[in-house]
RNA sequence: GGUCGCGUAGCUCAGCUGGAUAGAGCAUCUGCCUUCUAAGCAGACGGUCACAGGUUCGAAUCCUGUCGCGAUCACCA
């Protein structure tokens, strides 16, 4: 029974047996640190049914706890505050009764119903960015953060590997590549398709210019590029299944995913199953054609099929354009359901895609409820805010943006430097010691973006590096190394057992472990909020506690035995407790640094 | 123009369904390594919570309006 529970429960009483009043619900707070007691009951909100003075109300309840209550120790009351002071003997139990937990604050009995969850959805014409870092740390770290709160949770993509971007890439490496690949260039498969991207745009570019010095106009020159008619053209092939054209596609979308494999492996990311909108596509336009039949979609007279959302306040949407081939909505509305089709027990899906999008989503979600799917009420969009740079957006075609590998190998860099320059590891081998980094670099990174609030946008200055001190990843990877080092340095033979221990707790003692009991609420208020910023904030807040009592309060050279063990294994909970944290944001923890 | 989101210290961010004197980190300045890892600890400095009204015993938080920034309103994805 948490503490709070007992508590309110037992305040109730009080208001009862005092003032004869029902109390629906008590308000709790922390007890700020200039007053004495470990939690707080606000006593304004019991006025409404209690008529009188707020300091005498709670003078009178807060002596009812003392007398009634074991665990309660102490109070007072300052303003409408009750102080109340706990037992240290509560938090002692509550140690013993997780020292074992491994999983402590994780929920171990799983739902029914399973939650998929999908992230990083890329096209298949460039390497990933920055941008789809932020996506796919959110959207990993959200599926591992609803399994900790008792979720069936199913990770997945969309991948965007049709349409006219792939055909731009394609037509530049039939023209420019000679031959090129992977294997010849050296280079990683994205990289090198996404090479012909950025060509194909000059081209393009150089072709409109050439058109508008004929004397064109620039929409004109920009409809009429033959360049962009070829890629067109391509396309149409593409649809008409051209044996051709297809194997270019095939084999070019091969290397993207070769090269995607790569930096999801880099960034310590997987999924459970892929989609493609190529695949679902067709799956889209048979429930149009339902939709159309059953009415919730209607005809225009150049046979375009739209969905009138006015009656929610929204517009008209497209849903096949009149040439009958598919929009980004139509796949959308296929995949969705395909996904069902394949996990029955799929419930509800989570979307993690930028707050560009937000409309979209909110039409899919429409459209869905219409066509009369029961899971249709549980979708939602998680929104997150776009990362840009001081220039403003990134641009892959105008060569403006931060490539992922890049960055994950600087971060790694910037780590190694710090490291040498600290001396520690000397004595690591040269794999140990790179290893080492790629974790530091990795948890600086992923630390930087999740603890930021999704629904924020991000500005990333390249110029000026992530930190590695105060509020970062690496910070609190420090911290349990720390602890680690402690851990490694005490014998565990000893004879006392936790259990027989009985002593009155340091300030900093107490105040880690009323720390560690929020860990629970906090997965589940993340979970249910799909923020990954909560447990970030969290972590912090324990770690910076533990340093604290760490500096202030001897661990190894208590002056008791039992002091020792005591202090020891509420070191190794905190440990614990970061490494299980910093895992549900896919952050790796090291033993030494 | 309509809709949605954001606006908190010089900078980057916390602040849960309203509660005490608004908190961290970076930067600047002071102390602390012969004691468990100084990527640390202890402290100082720094605020009209964009602005104006309203609701409330009480508002950074809820409501309305104004301003600023961003996104979106495509037979693009």
């Amino acid at each position: 029974m948490s503490l709070q529970f007992t508590l309110e429960k037992n305040v109730k009483a009080a208001a009862k047996s005092i003032f004869g009043a029902d109390l629906e619900s008590v308000e709790f707070q922390a007890t700020r640190k200039e007053f004495a007691g470990d939690t707080t009951v606000v006593v304004f909100p019991m006025l409404r049914v209690i008529k009188g003075n707020p300091v005498l109300i709670g003078e009178k309840i807060g002596q009812y706890l003392v007398d009634n209550v074991a665990l309660v120790k102490d109070f007072n009351v300052v303003k409408g505050f009750l102080n109340i002071e706990i037992n240290d003997s509560y938090y002692l139990d509550f140690l013993k009764e997780i020292q074992n937990d491994m999983d402590f604050g994780f929920v171990s009995k799983k739902d029914n119903k399973a939650i998929m969850v999908e992230y990083s959805s890329p096209n298949t014409n460039k390497p990933l960015h920055l941008g789809h870092v932020r996506n796919v740390l959110l959207g990993y770290s959200v599926s591992e953060i609803l399994k900790a709160a008792g979720k069936k949770v199913y990770k997945t993509q969309i991948i965007n590997d049709r349409g006219i971007h792939i055909c731009k890439s394609m037509l530049a490496w039939q023209r420019f590549g000679n031959g090129e690949t992977p294997e010849s260039t050296g280079l990683k498969g994205d990289k090198l398709v996404g090479n012909y991207y950025v060509e194909f745009d000059k081209a393009y570019k150089s072709e409109i210019s050439k058109l508008i010095a004929q004397g064109k106009s620039e929409d004109e020159a920009k409809k009429n590029a033959p360049i962009l008619l070829e890629a067109q053209e391509m396309l149409r092939k593409w649809e008409a299944g051209d044996k051709e054209v297809v194997a270019l596609w095939e084999k070019m979308n091969s290397w993207v995913y070769d090269g995607f494999e790569v930096t999801y492996k880099n960034i310590g990311v997987d999924f459970d199953k892929y989609y493609y909108e190529s695949d679902t596509y067709l799956l889209g336009k048979e429930f149009v054609a339902e939709g159309l039949k059953s009415g919730v979609f209607f005809k225009k007279e150049d046979g375009s099929v739209w969905c009138d959302l006015t009656d929610e306040g929204l517009d008209e949407k497209i849903v096949l354009r009149s040439d009958g081939t598919a929009v980004y909505m139509t796949q959308d509305i296929g995949t969705a359901i395909q996904r069902i089709k394949d996990y029955p027990d799929v419930g509800g899906m989570v979307y993690t895609v930028g707050n560009e999008q937000d409309y979209h989503f909110k039409v899919l979600f429409l459209i869905l409820k219409k066509l009369g799917f029961e899971w249709a009420k549980h979708l939602f969009h998680l929104s997150y805010g776009m990362v840009d740079l001081p220039s403003g957006k990134m641009k892959s075609r105008e060569g403006t943006v931060v490539d992922a590998d890049d960055l994950i190998e600087e971060m790694a860099t910037t780590a190694e430097e710090i490291s040498k320059e600290l001396g520690k590891l000397d004595d690591y081998s040269e794999e140990d010691k790179k290893a080492l980094y790629k974790i530091i670099g990795l948890g600086a990174l992923k630390y930087y973006i999740l603890k930021v609030d999704p629904k924020k946008r991000i500005l990333f200055d390249p110029k000026e590096s992530i930190d590695f001190q105060g509020n970062t990843g690496p910070f609190i990877q420090y911290t349990y190394a720390r602890i680690q080092s402690i851990l490694r340095k005490f014998s565990f033979e000893a004879t006392i057992n936790l259990n027989d221990i009985n002593l009155s707790l340091h300030e900093k003692e107490k105040q880690l472990l009323k720390q560690l009991e929020q860990f629970p609420s906090v997965i589940q208020n993340a979970a249910e909020q799909h923020s990954p910023a909560l447990i970030a904030n969290y972590t912090y807040d324990l770690v910076k506690d533990f340093n604290s009592f760490y500096q202030n309060v001897s661990i190894l050279g208590a002056d008791l035995e039992e002091e020792k063990l005591f202090r020891v294994l509420l070191s190794k909970k905190v440990g614990d407790t970061i490494k299980n944290a910093f895992g549900l944001l896919g952050i790796e923890v090291p033993e030494r640094m």
